[in-house]
RNA sequence: GGGGGGAUACUCAAGCGGCCAACGAGGACAGACUGUAAAUCUGUUGGUGUACACCUUCGCAGGUUCGAAUCCUGCUCCCCCCA
């Protein structure tokens, strides 16, 4: 398999540099993404990074995931990152071990095979690193001019609603190139990836390799992900789409990518999942034949809900989601085993109330905006119950309705919809 | 050190003594239409109350005034230019 090629099918190669084509068939290689180990999770965001890594080791090489502890205090000036906060040691050290179980979900980490995954932690070189010899071994090399002709730097200069940029921020690219100086003389690194956005420093990089390492190294990058109405990838209205099943439960990650819209869900097969060009193309077409069925949708819900987390997981929330979303009524629900019933809203949104609250009746607004946090103050409730929006167990309610125990399902759970979409589940005890 | 500009709700951005809970845009949420899609149309977007109403909000703290986001004083932070 050729890796650029294989990236060049997917859309999933942004620029990439003269020779890395070559390089990489003169046999195995190692590459490496940074990933801010700002949480103990991933979220869908990361995925694209590694799933390049993904790609890369079943093209035959080494992958190796960089968790950058030490950058991550910086911040990086290509994005909109606010000052960052330092973190702890410890804190550090977990949310390492547990990106790492995550990533092993996609990457072999562990067999014998000599392109094993592996992850290094750029803070374990970094830490030790007085300034000055940081800037006497690194800076030195490394002209002002050329840090200052990066877009990333440039724009932070010239932008007229510009907040300016501190020193530490300018100097991110040489503390990230040095990552990729360090990796190069230690593992034998000779490519670094990335998104679109990290093309500046990645170059800072291979630079640097070339001046102080003596060395050739090279950089791809892949597009930014977007979607076609051009909002932000992976966030929801509660979000980001977590990797970990406590952060994102299995339904919610699997509905997320069941409502991606048709425009984005070809592409999204291409880049999160690893069908071939074959299969993606005859999935595309069946959903032109018949797009209600959403043919696209479903594949790479089902395909991704059961990398990340697991087939079971994936089969309850189709479960979920078909009663969820079928036609069903409140007869529907009542039909259930109370076991089933859970495990259907399992991944919903739930709050305990105490019967004594509902016995002699509840008003609804009352209940969905005091009682529970489906809504977040009354008059959102009465705006929302207004709009018609609100069902309780499947059935449209308005701002007159009083809850009491007659309307329990199992004589203790109640299930609030806002809109059609968004479940709540109340326990009554 | 000197000079200039700025800080408004999720974001951008008006307002520059009363008609301001604050124009507009984006975003977000909801409704209709659909396919749990897109596009479109409609509504909502500080809190409490059914509502005329009231309370909290325009960097922070005071002051002037019948009345301030708007004027004054002090403070904090930011940007630009000169040294």
């Amino acid at each position: 398999m050729n890796f650029v090629k294989e990236l060049e099918w997917r859309e999933m190669l942004h620029t990439s540099m003269p020779g890395v084509e070559e390089h990489l068939k003169e046999g195995m290689r190692s590459a490496y993404v940074g990933i801010d180990p700002t949480a103990d999770s991933l979220h869908i965001g990361h995925l694209v990074s590694v799933m390049m890594l993904k790609h890369f080791q079943a093209a035959g090489h080494r992958p190796i995931a960089l968790i950058g502890g030490a950058t991550g205090m910086i911040g990086d000036p290509s994005g909109k990152s606010k000052e960052r906060n330092l973190l702890d040691e410890e804190t550090l050290r977990h949310n390492q071990e547990s990106i790492k179980q995550q990533l092993a979900r996609f990457l072999d980490f562990d067999s014998d095979a000599e392109n094993a995954a592996k992850v290094v932690n750029n803070f374990d070189w970094m830490k030790d690193f007085s300034f000055l010899g940081f800037i006497r071994d690194v800076g030195k090399h490394i002209t002002v001019n050329y840090m200052m002709a990066k877009d990333s730097v440039k724009k932070r200069l010239t932008a007229e609603d510009s907040e300016g940029m501190s020193f530490t921020e300018f100097t991110y690219q040489l503390v990230q190139g040095y990552d990729f100086l360090h990796l190069f003389n230690h593992e034998g690194c000779t490519l670094q990836m990335g998104g679109s956005d990290q093309w500046g420093n990645i170059t800072t990089g291979t630079e640097m390799i070339r001046r102080i390492g003596n060395g050739k190294a090279f950089a791809i990058t892949c597009p930014l992900i977007t979607k076609s109405d051009g909002g932000k990838f992976g966030k929801t209205e509660s979000g980001n789409i977590w990797l970990d099943a406590d952060r994102t439960s299995p339904y919610v990650f699997y509905q997320f990518w069941m409502n991606v819209s048709d425009e984005d869900a070809a592409k999204y097969m291409r880049i999160f999942t690893l069908f071939s060009k074959d299969e993606i193309e005859e999935l595309i077409k069946k959903h032109a034949e018949a797009p209600h069925l959403r043919a696209l949708q479903s594949a790479l819900a089902k395909d991704v809900t059961i990398r990340v987390h697991s087939e079971e997981d994936y089969n309850n929330a189709v479960a979920a989601s078909n009663i969820l979303f079928g036609k069903s009524t409140t007869q529907d629900l009542k039909k259930l085993s109370e076991r089933d019933f859970l495990s259907i809203f399992e991944g919903v949104p739930q709050s305990d109330v105490d019967l004594s609250v509902i016995k002699d009746g509840l008003g609804i607004i009352e209940l969905t905006a005091e009682k529970s946090d489906l809504f977040s103050s009354n008059g959102e409730a009465r705006r929302m119950l207004k709009s018609n929006a609100v069902s309780l167990n499947k059935e449209k309610v308005d701002e007159s309705k009083v809850v009491n125990s007659e309307d329990l399902l199992f004589g203790k759970y109640l299930i609030l919809q806002k809109g059609k979409k968004n479940y709540y589940l109340i326990s009554v005890s």
